[in-house]
DNA sequence: AGAAACTAAGAGCAT
DNA sequence: ATGCTCTTAGTTTC
């Protein structure tokens, strides 16, 4: 019995070591004030330019009635390390949509019409049949008009546009200082269509949060929009319609739902009632972070949106704001980790607001993967958690995006085309010799 | 549309 | 270390 405990679930042997270090690594995680200010002069110029730009633009009415969501976890405040990556929601005016969700995506990919044919300006960027939003007309579209608004108005200011990567939603920026190598910044920019008119069935029965933000509170969050990103599935040969799919977001509910966290109203209001949750998930996206820079190969899949969604489902079931006072941090840390080590061993992962879909199953996050996560996980707990030790600093600077709404790395793509290349190689390499062979 | 009010969190200082 | 105030950035409201 008592070993049995042990083995599962049990949270009352932190040892002092562990406790401290999850304190100090904590701490360690805040950013600094003086990195925000001279990140934050430079990312809001920025955006403040391209939206008055997009604005007044002439030859792309479509998006000139725009407005800003910013997102992901700069905005959420959960940054950890450096002040280096912004996620700037567009959305973009559209008429009244019909969603059909793709087979074989659990409700998370959509092909999005337009309810009735139209002659505003959103039919520059339908399919022949007039009714469908082509996602990659959109994104095409998008990254013509910030490269334009760069290379017009940003010339050499430091901002140099990514090369657009074909499983991302996002227009990427970096900004590299002249003087200093080692800062980069990155800003995604991510069209999205709003739609107000209730939520997909896929999420209709609405996020576990009654017992732990309240009904009204639930009510509330799902009486607002969805959107929806230019995002196509993983994988080779796509359907025609999983090309041109959209990816549903709730950037702007986990937002929500990260900021006004508590049970009771009062939680964060003052010093008295401060909590941890959130320094809860600053020490998970740290630990992620720590073991993808330990095994980027095996980790490929494993992004910050996975650490995200498990805390999530923690604090609807965990939800007494006493216990994530400031003095439980180290236990109420500890409940997030084994809860998503028994999601990675039963490879069993559902989005927070679309249950059916497992974001642990493959082919999204193969099999091997989830095996090597759920033994490095054990591992890192029976070990004291070795990978928070890791001084990252530094590695935080090392333009590795990982995109709450893409929910991949975006190394990935070039990875990729590497393979693609050496296959290439391969292929002539045989042709040549089996050439050879025939001369003879 | 722009200013004021409000919130969250980091910094600094005292204990 | 902990408690408290002050400052700044982001958001909301009018």
């Amino acid at each position: 019995m008592e070993s049995q405990r042990r083995s599962f679930g049990d949270d009352t042997s932190i040892s002092p070591e562990l406790d401290r270090l999850i304190r100090q690594r904590g701490r360690d995680l805040r950013l600094r004030k003086l990195d925000q200010q001279n990140a934050v002069k430079i990312v809001n110029h920025l955006i403040d330019s391209l939206l008055e730009f997009l604005k007044n633009n002439d030859d792309q009415p479509f998006f000139r009635d725009i407005s800003v969501l910013t997102s992901g976890s700069y905005y959420e405040m959960v940054k950890i390390n450096k002040p280096n990556e912004f996620d700037i929601m567009l959305k973009l005016k559209v008429p009244r949509l019909v969603l059909s969700e793709l087979d074989e995506y659990q409700g998370l990919f959509y092909k999005i019409m337009l309810s009735k044919a139209t002659r505003t300006e959103i039919q520059h960027f339908l399919l022949e049949d007039d009714r469908t939003i082509s996602a990659t007309k959109i994104k095409a579209e998008m990254y013509r008009l910030v490269r334009k608004f760069i290379s017009n108005h940003f010339k050499g200011e430091g901002w140099v546009i990514r090369r657009s990567l074909v499983n991302s939603p996002a227009v990427t920026l970096e900004f590299k200082a002249k003087e200093k190598d080692d800062y980069v910044m990155s800003v995604d920019i991510v069209p999205a269509l709003e739609v107000p008119q209730g939520w997909p069935q896929a999420a209709r029965a609405g996020p576990n949060i009654k017992n732990w933000l309240g009904k009204k509170n639930c009510r509330q969050l799902v009486s607002k929009p969805v959107y929806f990103v230019p995002k196509r599935p993983k994988g080779r040969n796509l359907k025609d319609d999983a090309k041109e799919s959209w990816r549903i977001s709730f950037s702007h509910i986990e937002k929500e739902m990260i900021q006004y966290h508590g049970n009771k109203k009062t939680c964060c209001e003052s010093y008295s009632n401060k909590c941890c949750r959130k320094l809860c998930l600053r020490l998970l996206k740290c630990l992620i972070e720590g073991l993808k820079q330990q095994y980027p190969k095996e980790l490929e899949s494993l992004c910050s949106y996975h650490g995200k969604t498990a805390f999530f489902h923690v604090l609807s079931d965990r939800v007494q704001d006493s216990l994530w006072s400031p003095g439980q941090l180290s236990v109420s840390f500890m409940k997030v980790f084994r809860y998503f080590e028994r999601c990675a061993m039963n490879g069993s992962l559902p989005h927070f607001f679309v249950r059916e879909h497992n974001l642990f199953s493959p082919p999204a996050f193969p099999k091997r993967a989830i095996v090597f996560l759920a033994n490095v996980l054990t591992e890192q707990r029976e070990l004291g958690l070795p990978a928070l030790k890791a001084p990252s600093p530094t590695s935080a600077l090392v333009p590795a995006v990982i995109h709450p709404i893409s929910g991949t790395d975006s190394i990935v793509a070039s990875e990729r085309f590497f393979k693609h290349i050496y296959v290439c190689l391969l292929v002539i390499i045989v042709c040549v010799g089996i050439g050879c062979l025939f001369k003879k």
